[in-house]
DNA sequence: CGTATGACGAGCC
DNA sequence: AGGCTCGCCATAC
């Protein structure tokens, strides 16, 4: 597989377990680039059909789901994330402190991938 | 190659 | 506290 940034994010968030969200800083951050929190979320946005991805698992860095796009798309998180078991306040947010999960270094992951 | 975009984040007003 | 702007990075055109 042609290792490119996206891939590397659409591969760390497969690895994100069940019931528990993570943040595009974070995903950014793990690949070796901190300040990358936007290329991360491009990617989940240009994520390609048939690709089962978890991408309901990725939150921003307040434990909010990221409405910037259109209004279905946050919607179909927070459902799929309550059926998860995961709790959203009031305000649409959800308890990182519970449900947060660190990705691990990544690096590797598309590091060797020449321009 | 330069410009524009985008599911973000941190900082400033 | 809440809202707005700028900055960063990786693709698309």
């Amino acid at each position: 597989m042609k290792r490119s940034f996206y891939q590397a994010v659409y591969q760390v968030v497969l690895m994100i377990p069940p019931g528990r969200v993570t943040t595009y800083g974070r995903i950014a951050n793990a690949l070796g680039s901190p300040r990358a929190s936007r290329a991360v979320g491009y990617a989940l946005f240009n994520t390609p059909d048939g690709l089962e991805l978890p991408w309901h698992r990725v939150v921003n860095g307040r434990g909010e789901v990221s409405a910037r796009g259109g209004g279905e798309r946050p919607l179909r998180q927070r459902a799929l994330l309550e059926s998860e078991g995961i709790a959203f306040n009031d305000d649409g947010r959800i308890d990182l402190r519970k449900n947060c999960w660190y990705p691990p270094p990544c690096e590797e992951l598309w590091a060797e991938q020449p321009k």
